[in-house]
DNA sequence: AAAAATATTGACCAATTGGTCAAGTTGCTT
DNA sequence: AAGCAACTTGACCAATTGGTCAATATTTTT
């Protein structure tokens, strides 16, 4: 019996579509959906244009796709909070997941980046939705922890809006900082840094207080 | 007298010159180098393609020349500091220059961060010479500052990228914010609520202390 | 081994790309 | 008002764009 709704997953299939969405990954993030080609991401996987377009369909589907695919990772991070949890230990996890998101899909982050860039055409009813209201229910905790004197009473939404700037900054600005820092690339270690650099900083600066000391 | 090596600066010059280079700024920040087509910044600008073409050379050549103006206006912004400074002073204006430059020219800052994200190939040496320097002088003078006790000992350099990224989210992240806070623009009021924000938590954040109290 | 499904790819398409050019029109100076 | 420089613009160019398709080759299933 074959599946009806999706084309069977040959190991083929597998194989390719994996190399086309790495290379397309990287080429999106670099040049925007616009500024990037078939033929580059094709090149990219080391595929004929044709192949690549037999497996995605088309350029906006092969897009859509990688959003998907960087969503659900970005999904993956967020897990539910609440008023009884340690505002030091939540906000420590949160700084150090999203981190660990950019350390380890920087291709993905920037892509995310370039569609934020362009205004978010594809992204507009995520980001307005699900995302918004993730947000919106973790101020709501963050003001809980403020209200008890867990934390200062800063607004929650610039508070979130810090953490994944200075995190995201890492793969999106990644020549400037290589650049500066006259390194070839970060190593896990320049990561463990920085995240400890900023647990440090944004904890004392919204005057944490852990719950168990 | 005519001058010899650059074009006389008519008044049609002027005006036609400025609506090119603002149309270019939008299209090359949401759409990146690639992205962005000749045509399209024609559109923006009001004038046929030719006469884009006629004003401004070619498409590289208006993209060198708006990462230019854009790093003047960057480096406008970055005065000299010296170890008998203020530490919550300087700290602060730092932010409140940077954040400004954000607000006024979010263009700007969009277009400069669509070139970082495609690897900088224009701005590496810039990166690699001139910022990089000024990043680490101040670093030095951040450091003498920890030495004095005037501020914690966090890395000067990861300091100065937490400033850089969280100012900068308001500009290239600007549609993720307005979704999420479900707002139509961010009002001159709302960039001082941000700045005030940024300003305590990284000055706490570095135990800051004013030599001036 | 035959049949059926899946994969590969070059040829081709209309549309768009950055850029040139020549023929005009406008504006400024004298 | 005349003359010259600056400006304007449609026509045009080769190259590239996303995408189609039919012919062929390779797997997988029976």
């Amino acid at each position: 019996m074959t599946t009806i709704t999706a084309p069977e997953a040959t190991r083929t299939r597998l194989r390719n579509e994996r190399a086309i969405l790495d290379a397309a990954e990287q080429v999106f993030a670099r040049h925007g959906y616009r500024g990037a080609s078939v033929q580059a991401i094709a090149e990219a996987a080391g595929l004929p244009k044709s192949n690549v377009l037999y497996y995605v369909g088309s350029k906006r589907q092969l897009y859509v796709t990688l959003l998907e695919r960087m969503m659900e990772r970005w999904n993956a991070m967020l897990d539910d909070i609440s008023v009884d949890d340690d505002p030091a230990e939540v906000l420590e996890a949160f700084i150090r997941s999203k981190m660990e998101l950019t350390r380890t899909h920087p291709q993905g982050s920037r892509l995310f980046a370039a569609e934020v860039l362009q205004g978010a055409p594809f992204l507009q009813d995520y980001l307005r939705g699900e995302l918004r209201g993730w947000v919106h229910a973790r101020a709501k905790v963050f003001e809980q922890w403020a209200a008890k004197d867990l934390m200062d009473p800063v607004d929650p939404v610039w508070l979130i809006f810090l953490i994944w700037s200075s995190t995201q900054h890492y793969a999106d600005f990644e020549a400037q900082v290589l650049g500066i820092t006259g390194r070839e690339a970060l190593e896990a270690s320049d990561y463990q840094d920085i995240t400890d650099f900023l647990c440090r900083i944004i904890l004392k600066g919204c005057g944490v207080v852990s719950r168990r000391p």
